[in-house]
RNA sequence: GGGGGCGUAGUUCAGUUUGGUUAGAACGCCUGCCUGUCACGCAGGAGGUCGCCGGUUCGAGUCCGGUCGCUCCCGCCA
C-alpha cells in the first residue's frame, strides 16, 4: 500500500481514481451498516466510507476504529450524491469508498479532540502538545511560518546574504537582559552564556568583510514572559557593510512585501512611512504608534502652567507634562466606564485621570470649576472640543503622561472597535535617543545597545548633554506593536570607547567583555548597520494569533517551563559533581 | 518583586456569596440498536483525591492560613 494523494487535495473531478490515504481517525460515525470516517492528515480532511455491502471484509475490520487511529486505506473516489454534498469541506463532493483498510496504530482516547472549536485549557494543551499540533489551526500556523522563513530565505539569498551561523555558547555580556548561563565541564567554575542575540558576531563578520550576513536564529533572555515574549525566542537577524539607513529599509520593506504576500497573499505598499521618536511621543506617547486610527494626543502644558487647578499646575511646574486625549463624541461614557478607563491607566502609573464632558451649554467636569473662562476657549481650541466630546487628561512625568496617555489611545480604539483587523500599517521610527538615565543605577544606558552609531550632527553633545544624542537606530513598527529594530553601527574604535566611557563602563572592563571588539573595529572596519526582526512575533501576526506560543511547536509557559518534557529538571548529582557545581537553598 | 483571573468527571464549566442528604450539566468514553451521516440519531451505563497541605466546625467543594500550577498585566525584557 503506497500513498497516493493527501486528504485535502481530491476534488470531483478525481471521481474513479483508485487512491490510497493515509492519516488519522478525526471523528467516527457509525450507522450500524454504513461508517463514515473523517479522515484527517496535514493536508486536509477527507470523508471514508466502510459499506458492508461493497466490502464485508474492511466493514467488519472497521469496527474496532476510534479516533486518533491511524489508518491506511485504498479505494475509490466517488462523488457524493447531489443532496449529500458538504460545501464546508474542501473536499466535500467526494468521498472515498474502501476496498482495503490498514491499521497502522490504535491510539487511546485523546484528551482532548483534535478539533480546532475545542478549547482545552493551555496547560493541557501544552503537556499533550503532540495532540494539540494535530489540530488544523495549529498545524496551519506552523505551516505558515515554515513559509515565511523559506520566503526570508530566498528573498535575502537573492540579495547576496550569507546564512553564517554563530556560537550559542558564548561570553555573558553587561548590559541588556539576564543571560541563561552553562556551566563548563573542561573549564570549572566558568561559564558560558546563551546568546541575548548574535549582535557581536555580525558585526565581527562584516568586519571580516562578509558584507552581508543573515541568520534565523534562536536567541535566549532569562526575564519574565509575557503572551508575547518566550525565554528562547526567533530573530531574523541581519547586517550589512557600506550602507547607511535608507539601505536598509528599503531591503528590509521587500522582505516584509515579500513575505506578507507570500504567506498572506496581502500586498504590502512601500515604502512605509517614517516617524521620529520625538513626534512619534508627542503625537502617540508610545514609541510603537499603532496608526491604523487618530485620537492623537495633545500636550496642553503650557495652558494649564498657571491654572488655579493645582495638580495640572504644580506638575508643569516641576518638569512634567500633561497631554490630553479627545474621545471624540464619547459624552455617554457612564461614570463606571470612565472608572474603568481610570483603572486602565493606573496600570501605567497614572495617579488619576481627568475628564471633560463638552455639552451644548458647557463642561461637565470635576475640574471645570478651576479654569477660567479664557483657559477654557485655549483648551477648547487646541484639544479641538465640540459638543459630545469626552476629553481626558493625564498630568504626571513625561514618560508617564506618554505611556499612560499612548496606552489609554489604544484602549479607547479598542473598545470604540475604531481598529480594522484586516489593515496592516506600517512605519518606522527613527532617530530614537542614544542614551538614557538609569535612576536605580545612576547612570546612562544605551536604549538600543552600546554599538549603537550616535547622529553625526549630535556628536558634540555627547559629552555636554548625553541625553538629547540622538542615535542612528530604527524600528519598523506595524499596527502598534514593534516587529523589528535596528541600527547602523559605530565603526570607528575612538568612538565606541567613547561611548563606553560615557555609559560609565570603565576603560578595563570595556577591555575585558569587548576587548575582542575594540581590537576587530582598529583592524579595518566597513561601515556597517543592520536589524532583527522577532520571527515569532511577525509569524503571530501573520496568523493573526494573539499569542507567541501559538506559532512556536513547543512553547514554554509563563514560569519558563515545557510541560511537556518538564523542564527544567534537576540534575544528578553525578552531573553536578562533574561541573563542580553544588545547589545552595537561599533563605528568604 | 507586585496586581488581576483561574484550578470541581477525560474535557469545558455550574455549584463557593449564605457550610448541611447521594457534588450536577454538556461534550467525550463504554454497551446495545441503527445503511447516508458529516457536531449523525435513539436507549442505557460507567466515570470525582472538588490542585495540594493544614486549620475552624458536629459537619468544608463552600470559611481561614499556607502552598503548587496555569494565565493576563506592571516592573523587567540594551
Amino acid at each position: 500500500m503506497r500513498r497516493t494523494h493527501n486528504c485535502g487535495e481530491l476534488r470531483a473531478t478525481d471521481a474513479g481514481k483508485e487512491v490510497v490515504l493515509m492519516g488519522w481517525v478525526q471523528r467516527r460515525r457509525d450507522h450500524g451498516g454504513v461508517i463514515f470516517i473523517d479522515f484527517r492528515d496535514r493536508g486536509g480532511i477527507t470523508q471514508i466510507v466502510f459499506n458492508p455491502e461493497h466490502s464485508p471484509a474492511s466493514h467488519e475490520k472497521a469496527q474496532v476504529i476510534r479516533s486518533e487511529y491511524v489508518l491506511g486505506v485504498r479505494g475509490k473516489v466517488l462523488l457524493r450524491p447531489d443532496d449529500m454534498l458538504n460545501d464546508k469541506m474542501d473536499t466535500g463532493a467526494i468521498e472515498i469508498m474502501v476496498d482495503e483498510l490498514k491499521i497502522f496504530s490504535h491510539a487511546e482516547t485523546p484528551v482532548f479532540p483534535v478539533e480546532d472549536r475545542v478549547e482545552a485549557s493551555e496547560s493541557i494543551r501544552l503537556k499533550h502538545r503532540h495532540l494539540d499540533l494535530r489540530r488544523p489551526q495549529l498545524q496551519k500556523n506552523i505551516m505558515a511560518r515554515h513559509t515565511a522563513s523559506q520566503a526570508i530565505r530566498e528573498y535575502l539569498n537573492d540579495l547576496g546574504f550569507l546564512d553564517i551561523e554563530t556560537p550559542f555558547l558564548t561570553k555573558s555580556t553587561p548590559e541588556g537582559a539576564r543571560d541563561y548561563l552553562v556551566p563548563s565541564r573542561v573549564s570549572q567554575g566558568n561559564f558560558y552564556a546563551l546568546p541575548q542575540s548574535p549582535q557581536l558576531f555580525k558585526q565581527m563578520l562584516m568586519i571580516s568583510g562578509f558584507e552581508r550576513y543573515y541568520q534565523i536564529v534562536r536567541c535566549f533572555r532569562d526575564e519574565d514572559l509575557r503572551a508575547d515574549r518566550q525565554p528562547e525566542f526567533t530573530q531574523i537577524d541581519m547586517e550589512l557593510s557600506f550602507v547607511g539607513e535608507d539601505d536598509i529599509m528599503e531591503i528590509t520593506e521587500g522582505l516584509i512585501k515579500t513575505v506578507f504576500k507570500k504567506v498572506r497573499d496581502i500586498d504590502v505598499n512601500t515604502p512605509f512611512d517614517r516617524i521620529t521618536y520625538a513626534e512619534a511621543m508627542e503625537r502617540f506617547g508610545l514609541d510603537r504608534p499603532d496608526l491604523r486610527f487618530g485620537m492623537e494626543l495633545c500636550n496642553v502644558s503650557d495652558i494649564v502652567k498657571d491654572t488655579g487647578f493645582k495638580v495640572f499646575a504644580s506638575v508643569v511646574k516641576n518638569g512634567g507634562m500633561v497631554k490630553a486625549i479627545n474621545a471624540k463624541g464619547c459624552i455617554n461614557f457612564s461614570r463606571k466606564e470612565i472608572d474603568s478607563l481610570t483603572d486602565f491607566a493606573a496600570i501605567y502609573r497614572a495617579k488619576g485621570l481627568a475628564w471633560i464632558k463638552v455639552k451644548e451649554d458647557g463642561w461637565q467636569s470635576p475640574i471645570a470649576k478651576f479654569f477660567t473662562q479664557e483657559e477654557k476657549d485655549v483648551l477648547a481650541k487646541r484639544i479641538d472640543m465640540e459638543t459630545g466630546d469626552l476629553i481626558f487628561f493625564v498630568a504626571d512625568t513625561p514618560q508617564i503622561t506618554n505611556e499612560a496617555l499612548g496606552q489609554l489611545r489604544n484602549e479607547l480604539a479598542r473598545r470604540l472597535d475604531l481598529i480594522d483587523s484586516n489593515t496592516y500599517r506600517f512605519v518606522w521610527v527613527t532617530h530614537f535617543p542614544l542614551l538614557e538615565y538609569d535612576e536605580m543605577e545612576k547612570r546612562y544606558q544605551a536604549l538600543h545597545h552600546p554599538f549603537t552609531a550616535p547622529l553625526e550632527e549630535d556628536l558634540d553633545k555627547l559629552d555636554t548633554d548625553p541625553l538629547n544624542v540622538r542615535s542612528r537606530a530604527y524600528d519598523m513598527v506595524l499596527n502598534g506593536t514593534e516587529i523589528g529594530g535596528g541600527s547602523i553601527r559605530i565603526h570607528s574604535q575612538e568612538l565606541q570607547e567613547k561611548v563606553l566611557k560615557t555609559l560609565g563602563i570603565s576603560e578595563e572592563e570595556a577591555h575585558e567583555k569587548f576587548g575582542f571588539l575594540l581590537d576587530a573595529l582598529a583592524s579595518g572596519t566597513p561601515p556597517h548597520g543592520g536589524l532583527a526582526f522577532g520571527f515569532d512575533r511577525l509569524a503571530m501576526l501573520l496568523c493573526q494569533e494573539e499569542s507567541i506560543r501559538d506559532v512556536i511547536a513547543f512553547p514554554k509557559t509563563q514560569k519558563a517551563s515545557c510541560l511537556l518534557t518538564d523542564a527544567p529538571s534537576q540534575a544528578g548529582v553525578a552531573q553536578l559533581q562533574e561541573l563542580a557545581i553544588k545547589v545552595v537553598k537561599i533563605e528568604e
